[in-house]
RNA sequence: GUCCCCGUCGUCUAGCCCGGCCUAGGACAUCGCCCUUUCACGGCGGUAACACGGGUUCAAAUCCCGUCGGGGACGCCA
């Protein structure tokens, strides 16, 4: 690349699906290789299946790289100096581009058949030879042609392969070459008339002036064939960086089987969109040093390198995403938390659908309770059952828990605290320790053995938040009018100890 | 099957291009200890890897070859 060349670098999806996590890293290697080189990123959608391609798909995908922290400057929505940038409207250019081919014998017409062609296929891969299009309409006598063409025999456009071997550099991997005698003459126009991928790819990275491409590895193999688009036309063949895939724990491409592989997953199970674009960023590359796992969105365009990344296939790990995904929630701003996680109670019926005053205030201190236990927000809903879900009589039944009740001691703080704990309406958390210190003088209990029947009789397990934050949500919570009403201390330990002696 | 790519702790990786500083560093996970009158958080510490086999070299995780293993591509999908 000249010196003083400006980066121009795209991220082309296909509106046939929800975006795949594997497509955000690549989008977001793009945009941070873009923004440290103060170059332009260009969103582009590959709308050439039809087929497959739906309008909602492409709002959506535009929507989740917002919701990341990724903007584009030029794209289907924004526009900009080389438009169009969604391929359905450029249908033309494509056609003049490919009779110009035609005209210059660097492509010609192939009439043989999809079944033909597969038969052909077939048989190749039987007698373990590449699988490469036989080049039977290649040298096809002209009038011939004209003639079947004029028939209105159906005809698709194929590229003639140089008979030399083709050489790219790649970013990530270096100098690749593949023989010619691999790569098969590729078609380019569908016999529909519709244009194919790995030719309009090419037409469109040249007419929007892209000097960097960016993406899959699977598209690693596609690329000779699009080297020699660029020839055939005369283009200047930019730089590729082909990315590793993302595998699943069982080193597998990353696919649903896995559970969450979608942006819109993600982002419904309450990961924050940092945790996320830091921990994408993390997968492939990792800064000189290797010594720094925490980056914010700046960092990571100061410190990212292309030439640094990872070309091994990298194994998608979720307890990490959730490491940093609770260290963002503790960074986060308490009101922006306290949002998310309203919401998130709200869609569980746990909260009001309107949420205001005095509920909202307890929706907030009873998310901070809970925040610091989660991996991603949607599991306030889980945690909140502690609140919401008082069930003396199943959680004594629970295997961990009998365990605190198996001797008398046991019962018997069970009893001495209820007896106390039931004058007092509301509890407060310095009565709370007061009591505790009765019952430890009483019982002559301690430590786990004095907390842990407490805590099962007032939330169902023997762990969970501090008593001082937590007495004070239960207290609060049984006095506000909620969908799902909150049992006061009171109603628990009495419940509980009427479980007990049965 | 053919071709291409890849191979450092269980996982993400630093180191590899420019051999010695590597008795291989960091992080997640895991285990232990401390803190906490419980739990979690936090702090401290431990276990754990150069796929294998040949070269080259005084010296190889680093260079070369082979084997094995994994992934991808082979489409009138993108």
């Amino acid at each position: 690349m000249a010196q003083n060349e400006i980066v121009r670098v795209r991220f082309a999806p296909s509106p046939t699906g929800q975006l795949h996590i594997g497509n955000v890293r690549t989008a977001l290697f793009n945009w941070l290789f873009a923004r440290q080189k103060r170059g332009t990123f260009i969103l582009r959608i590959e709308d050439t299946d039809l087929e497959r391609s739906e309008a909602r798909y492409e709002t959506q995908l535009m929507d989740d790289l917002k919701w990341l922290g990724i903007d584009w400057d030029e794209g289907p929505d924004v526009g900009g100096p080389y438009p169009p940038y969604r391929q359905s409207d450029k249908m033309d250019v494509y056609r003049g581009y490919a009779e110009r081919l035609i005209k210059e014998q660097k492509a010609y017409y192939c009439f043989c058949s999809a079944e033909e062609l597969e038969r052909d296929r077939q048989q190749a891969m039987a007698e373990q030879r590449q699988p490469n299009y036989s080049g039977k309409c290649r040298n096809l006598d002209p009038a011939e042609v004209e003639r079947r063409r004029s028939s209105g025999e159906p005809a698709a456009i194929r590229l003639k392969i140089p008979e030399h071997p083709i050489r790219f550099y790649d970013i990530v991997r270096g100098d690749v070459e593949f023989s010619n005698e691999v790569v098969s003459d590729p078609i380019i126009v569908r016999s529909s008339g519709m244009p194919i991928y790995n030719y309009v790819v090419v037409i469109d990275d040249a007419d929007m002036k892209i000097t960097h491409v960016i993406r899959g590895d699977d598209h690693i193999s596609n690329t000779p064939k699009q080297v020699a688009v660029y020839e055939a036309l005369g283009l200047p063949v930019p730089e590729f960086a082909h990315l590793s895939t993302i595998l699943g724990p069982d080193r597998e491409r990353l696919s649903k089987r896995h559970g969450a592989t979608s942006m819109a997953n993600f982002r419904e199970m309450g990961i924050l969109p940092e945790a996320l674009m830091n921990y994408l960023a993390l997968l492939g590359w990792a800064p000189s040093g290797g010594d720094r796992e925490i980056f914010s969105k700046e960092e990571l365009i100061k410190e990212f390198d292309l030439e640094r990344v990872n070309p091994a296939p990298a194994v998608f790990d979720t307890e990490k995403l959730h490491w940093l995904n609770r260290h963002y929630i503790k960074q986060s701003p308490p009101d922006r938390i306290h949002q998310m996680g309203t919401e998130m109670l709200q869609r569980a019926d746990l909260l009001p659908a309107s949420v205001n005053g005095s509920v909202s205030g307890w929706a907030n201190a009873l998310i901070d309770l809970l925040a610091p236990y989660v991996d991603q927000l949607n599991q306030l809903r889980d945690k909140a059952k502690i609140i919401f879900n008082h069930d003396p009589i199943s959680a004594l039944a629970l295997p961990e828990n009998a365990e605190a009740f198996a001797n008398d001691k046991g019962k018997a703080v069970a009893r001495a605290f209820a007896k106390r704990a039931s004058s007092e309406s509301p509890l407060t958390p310095e009565r709370f320790k007061a009591i505790m210190d009765e019952v430890k003088a009483e019982t002559g209990a301690k430590g786990k053995d004095l907390f842990h029947p407490v805590r099962i009789m007032l939330i169902g397990s023997h762990s969970g938040p501090d008593f001082n934050k937590l007495i004070p949500v239960i207290e609060d919570g049984s006095r506000l009018e909620l969908p799902v009403h909150v049992k006061s201390v009171r109603e628990r330990v009495e419940e509980s100890v009427a479980a007990l002696e049965n």
